[in-house]
DNA sequence: CATGAATGAGACTTCATTCAT
DNA sequence: CATGAATGAAGTCTCATTCAT
């Protein structure tokens, strides 16, 4: 069960030091070095830094559908004001107990529109979680497939766009973002069902 | 007059080789070739490269008000779906346009949430978004500025985050979002006019 | 018996990626891939990657003689330019059939020169060829031993010389400078035997 | 004049170190130190490690046809056993004086079995050479252009193979070997002029 | 005997920055 | 103002070798 320990804590290290100095400037030497390893060893399992990246940003995709069961739990519920308030409030909470989660993804995000080979990576994975959260939409939103899908990457959009104001700007009014938000949200269901209707 | 034309070209090459390689990528070698120049021209008339790049940031920031003018000739009108699609086209196809504008401004969202020196700058710039967002969300949608405020960083979200889906993912239903964005919008611009009424 | 297996195969996938890659660039684990076994095992047989490679040329060395017994046979017959374009036909196709064998001995060539530690090998290696070389010319051309000594490392030179050049360079005219070659040689045995007469 | 200095040095200590050390071992470092200069500096005028060599390389190959005015002088005496000799001890004792040079054209001949980039520069080398020495056993030798054109690669062969052996024994009878060559390249000429005769 | 994970040195290259001209 | 040669540090990656299993 000690076999590959060290390649765990090489992907752990190079999540922490990605977050922390960003993509070019994470260097294997600092990964290393955290990681408690030599830095030749970096080398030995994963073919170059980008490699290594690259299995960082895969879990870290994977991640992101954790949230699942208790949304799915949300869902039985009626659609209301106080039940998208609620669903709302794991994105929320997740940006602010781990503002890693949020750099990570931004450096991504970066990446992601001029480096090539990350390119497929990030396709990948924001397919994905646009899947996912059409899914959850329509779960929690009692929405139609065709509105849930437009409005997932909208809510990816906020998600990220929010927590990363949050973490530049302390003086920011997270909460009351989040608030509109779920307003909003609200007046949108609402609308969609009567149309509906 | 001429000796600023040579600073302008370097600041101008600065922002199209930053958003194509990346802050830490985009080398004053580069730079100084995009521009014409010599390297050392780069060291004179800027302390290092990072007090250019703050330079390109700024003036990024200030960029982003130029659509003012049209936006305010439509708060002249109704309250009004049309509206509301017409006002949200300039971001949208700004995005369209001019794709580096996007990556610019996620190179700078990733360092600012790393980089103490950028930190300050992305605050004020991230503000400064906002009030000008509020102001036109005031204008156009006649919303309460609480309201208003509150809305503010959730376009400012999805704008950015809309236009990188789109830069990554060819994929990607653009339209779609934006046509749901307009739908949600109006109504929650209906909802709080109602509740105010 | 079947614990030396390993150790052959060490050897021989050194012998090929030696000549394939060259001295400094044959790593020991493209070495221990092409044996089939672990990179470990190298260390294991063999102290160092120098003492491998002198045991690879040191094989090297001993297949030269190969080739005695055809040309034992020649010597029996009289002298004339057919034999000793017979005899020629020995190195010359040799250096057809195998281009890594001439490769090999280049490398060790260069190495030779500037390696003390393979200089000794190298030394003998020489010497054995030429002494070898020397037996085969007495035998074939009926030269003295003092005319055929002197002949001996000029043909060391020119059937290395010439298999280099025809590796290097597809359009050379190998059959036409084998061809010279023997006509030369023709006409020194004869001039040798006339003045011996 | 200063202009481009270092740039000189840089290539003259490249030799040295390569023919001392052979290609792969030739490291930046030791150039940039025996040429006294910074370790970027080779990378601010070479693109790289293999550019510089391929430079050194170029150099080499145009000195080969240094020799030609002297030759060209013995080339209006008649032919004889004499003049063969006088013309021979050109390169037997340019190996003598400059035995980094024969340590060189190894380096090169093993590079370009192996390394493509280095191939083409061989095979251009290889063949002015051979242009070269047969345009100079034309003028000594009177040969016709199709014997001289075949006895070429084979000189160019016994050459550099007998400077090699020299170089790696020092018990070689490197005197010897040529004279044995210079009167069996006599018996070779005047054969071939008896024969068109 | 055999493995392959692990190490640390060192090679090449790139880069921001400086400075003489 | 402007140049571009020059520097030295730092980064990535490769490699021969060692060692616990």
């Amino acid at each position: 069960m000690k076999e590959q320990e060290k390649r765990e804590k090489i992907i752990q290290a190079a999540y922490q030091v990605l977050a922390e100095r960003g993509y070019d400037a994470a260097s294997t030497k600092e990964i290393a070095k955290a990681a408690g390893v030599a830095q030749g060893l970096i080398g030995y399992y994963f073919a170059n830094k980008d490699m290594l990246f690259a299995e960082v940003f895969r879990r870290e995709s994977e991640r992101y559908c954790e949230s699942l069961p208790f949304i799915r739990d949300q869902g039985n519920r009626e659609v209301s004001a106080e039940t998208i308030r609620a669903v709302l409030n794991v994105p929320k909470s997740r940006a602010e107990d781990d503002p890693s989660w949020i750099k990570l993804r931004y450096e991504l995000f970066a990446l992601g529109m001029r480096n090539e080979a990350v390119s497929a990576n990030i396709r990948e994975t924001l397919e994905r979680k646009r899947r996912h959260l059409t899914e959850l939409i329509q779960l929690v939103g009692k929405l139609p497939e065709q509105n849930a899908r437009a409005l997932a990457p909208i809510l990816l959009a906020v998600f990220d766009g929010l927590g990363m104001q949050r973490l530049c700007d302390e003086d920011f009014d997270y909460d009351g973002a989040y608030e509109a938000l779920a307003d909003m949200l609200d007046a949108y269901v609402k609308r969609i069902a009567e149309r509906n209707a």
